[in-house]
DNA sequence: CTCGCATAGTCAATTAATTGAATAGGTGTG
DNA sequence: CACACCTATTCAATTAATTGACTATGCGAG
């Protein structure tokens, strides 16, 4: 249900193609909303036929024809009623490993250290490239003064909470190597 | 794919009904495996005909009877290796309140207020409920004391991470609130 | 020159998830 | 004493998501 709301916010950057968003999504709303590129497609098709969304077919030389879709009034309205209205639903995690935490005992003490280790890795790739957008939108600035002056504060806060949720995850993952040194040492 | 798993995981603290599942399953793995009770009903069947549980009727008076259901030690080996390879699908996070965020400016800064303490709540709540469970899991010791006493570590990291999942939740929480008044004052 | 990847999608099949209702006695509230 | 909610599931219908393949061209590496 949400899918539709987070294309219509995602649209709010400008216009994109099917192939962008599928793409780019990755670096904002794909990390709270995550959607495969057949979602994309299929919902922006409907958001069309729904007036939310327009869509204009651009000519390509050399690589296939795109369509390229921008924000109606209609969807503009739509997304900002959405946006006032409580969350349906509440925020939910999906965590393979976590299952595999929980049940690690009795297993393989180095297999567990080794997913936690991938983990960590992952954290701090999905980090840097987060600091990296970060250091890009505050352009020298510092928080304050960027927040004071941009118009758009919705995708800076977003990003604020794509940061510390990896913080906290790295800090678990050295948490638990922690405790796994030391169950291995008193064995 | 990994309800298989966490359901067996489940299993792991003993006998249990899929009605109990589904309550119960509110105060550890629902937090990283969410499943509704049909999910989980099916999910038993499956489970129960490929052999990895077994499933005993309990007659009961004054109540409909219930089918409880054990791991078998089929069921224990393929939690087990299930547990030692790394994870399928990332960690995926799906939060309708962000992609609100996302889209907030524009719109009404109160709205959007309420929202975020109607968040801030909730994830206090979860904290209390987390923090209940830690308290009982001690049970007066310190938790270096506890891990190093207990056989089962993969619980209480488990519940480590929702902790701290929930904590950072709540910073976040007040620093988009301090955002929000700067905002107002200043708009 | 071939292999594989990037662009920019579409289609179809299967699997999974969601929603709502049905059953049926028991327990608690105003 | 009526109404709603708890226990404990099952069933069926619809909607959504996943997977893999298919089209077609261009570009760069080896």
């Amino acid at each position: 249900m949400s899918l539709k709301y987070a294309v219509l916010a995602a649209l709010l950057e400008g216009e994109a193609s099917g192939y962008e968003l599928s793409k780019g999504f990755d670096v904002s709303l794909a990390n709270f909303w995550p959607a495969t590129p057949q979602q994309l497609y299929r919902e922006l098709e409907r958001l069309a036929q729904d007036g939310l969304v327009r869509a204009r077919t651009v000519q390509q030389e050399r690589r296939p024809n795109k369509r390229m879709f921008t924000l109606t009034e209609a969807g503009r309205a739509e997304l900002g009623a959405f946006a006032a209205e409580p969350p349906k639903r509440p925020m939910a995690v999906r965590d393979e490993l976590l299952i595999k935490i929980q049940a690690m005992d009795g297993g393989d003490p180095e297999a567990t250290r080794a997913l936690i280790e991938e983990r960590m890795g992952w954290s701090r790739g999905k980090l840097d490239r987060y600091r990296r957008v970060q250091s890009r939108l505050l352009d020298g600035r510092t928080e304050d003064e960027y927040l004071r002056e941009t118009d758009r504060v919705g995708p800076y806060l977003t990003l604020m909470a794509g940061i510390s949720f990896e913080q906290e995850n790295v800090r678990w993952c050295e948490r638990v190597l922690t405790v796994l040194r030391r169950r291995v040492a008193l064995g």
